[in-house]
DNA sequence: GTCAAATAGTTGCTTTAACAACTGATTTTA
DNA sequence: TAAAATCAGTTGTTAAAGCAACTATTTGAC
């Protein structure tokens, strides 16, 4: 058979972009995984608290993009490590204030600047110029994602 | 606390990489899931057979990057639904001869348009130029990320 | 030629993501 | 203000991914 024209799975860039991302979250996940036992949510749900201590748990859904009940387990998980702390919010009884706890903060101080690291190694070939088209042309085509 | 400055979420690749890869993957995904019932392993696989049939399930996984447990539990449901077929190498009877067969073909033939399309139309607003720097860097960043 | 190592593929097991259904709190509206 | 709708968060269930252990076949060393 054969007969049609196959598209090239190795351009196609949604494998490609998929491929890349899994190259690169992999191995920012070794390092927190095998490190300190930590998930990538739980590692994603790190990183927005320390960018915005204090929120709820919706809000870290918003911010993460990671699916509530993903969130809910995730936090339970955090708090009975003691790395995360949880209030009640007392002018809505059923928002939680999440926020980084001593030990939260300094794992994601050990944590952050291997990260940084490895990002900053990651993209040390590319020009200034380089690195700000993809940037501009992934935010792009974002946009264009989410609007088809 | 918060006496370190965060790294903002949104602005570290690893991140904004594995959003934008979702969202692209998932739009596809949404198209051959809805229609066939046909994940997303199965799809890259169905894709890979298209390109080069008569190949091994371990030439599927050198190709596709999917786990060899996953394809192997991916053919049998195409083959379950006669979208594949497959048959023992006589040269080497571990190995086995996987190819599209004539409702795989059609099914890819059905499919593989919709998501040509939407690969056009999400690249539509990016110049040429813009789309070779895009690929271009995307080569660098993965070359970059396996040898880290 | 025989035994050990390597390879292709399958299967079992554990963890996790995704979705829906649910509980309890708050807001809306009539 | 009472009922309905909405919202935050949790929990149950299902399906899939990832890893290791396994079977069967082939290759290589001696």
């Amino acid at each position: 058979m054969q007969h049609r024209k196959p598209l090239r799975l190795e351009s196609f860039l949604p494998y490609r972009l998929s491929l890349l991302s899994n190259a690169i979250s992999g191995a920012i996940a070794a390092v927190y995984g095998d490190k300190f036992a930590i998930s990538m949510p739980e590692w994603r749900i790190m990183m927005i608290l320390a960018e915005y201590p204090d929120i709820s748990a919706d809000e870290v859904c918003r911010r993460t993009k990671i699916e509530k009940s993903v969130v809910s387990r995730a936090v339970a998980r955090l708090l009975s490590r003691h790395l995360v702390n949880r209030d009640v919010d007392e002018k809505d009884r059923r928002r939680s204030i999440l926020r980084l706890s001593e030990t939260g903060l300094s794992v994601y101080d050990e944590v952050m600047p291997i990260a940084r690291n490895y990002e900053a190694e990651l993209l040390a070939d590319l020009t200034a110029e380089e690195l700000e088209a993809f940037n501009a042309t992934i935010d792009k085509l974002m946009a264009k994602a989410t609007r088809i």
